[in-house]
DNA sequence: ATTGAATGATACGGTCCCGTAACGATGTAG
DNA sequence: CTACATCGTTACGGGACCGTATCATTCAAT
């Protein structure tokens, strides 16, 4: 069944959330980035920069200076495309997917913590 | 009642929330400055730099820069406080509380949309 | 083999942000 | 009136990101 949030949870959610990331020192990672890492952590691959690009309706070089930060957090991976080598299919890591996993932790602590 | 999330759910909410605002040309804030902005609409003030670096664990700088750029876009005011001089009270505009509800309303189309 | 398209990366000048340290303005206490 | 503490801002060198344009590599078609 879908979830409904009504306005003050909705904007309180998010609140909680962002405040636990900075203040334990979480990766500042912006709109931008959250919704790259997302993607490839929950949509099916192959991930493209030209695929995200176009998904994200942003420039290719947002999405390879995004995965320039990020994989220097090793949050995500790079590796040529054999069959196109032109390609580069963008993959998960160990520490990316820790990430995502606890992000999600993070999420569902404080959506049960929303006042009614 | 609290709020139930799945794990797939809590960060497929993200995604989808996160990709709006991007392909939408939203402002492409961090998660420092979301948790600021939020911070300002949904707590009572008063809110000054240095209370706001204590709620979030940073340094004053980080808050003076982040509502410099968010100052620049509008999303919040500062002026002085004439009980003490040395204060700067932090406030809201019109254009932050309509990019504060347009955003809660962002988050729960999506969570209304969300799989089962 | 040559041309052309497609992919991702790089270069450029400019802006924003970082952490640390210092600063001016203002308030408070002796 | 003179210290001293507090508040927010600014300075500094360095890194990240922006949009636009261009690049090298690779593939596909002739």
């Amino acid at each position: 069944m879908a979830i409904a949030l009504r306005p003050s949870q909705a904007l309180r959610l998010w609140q909680q959330v962002a405040l636990h990331e900075v203040e334990n020192g979480m990766p500042d990672l912006s709109t931008r980035q959250l919704s790259i890492l997302f993607t490839i952590y929950l949509d099916p691959p192959p991930h493209t920069v030209r695929g995200l690009a176009s998904r994200l309706s942003v420039s290719k070089p947002v999405i390879t200076r995004a995965l320039d930060t990020m994989g220097a957090l090793d949050l995500v991976s790079r590796r040529r495309d054999d069959a196109d080598r032109r390609n580069v299919l963008i993959g998960r890591t160990v520490a990316g997917a820790l990430f995502v996993e606890r992000f999600g932790d993070v999420v569902i602590a404080k959506a049960a913590e929303l006042p009614t």
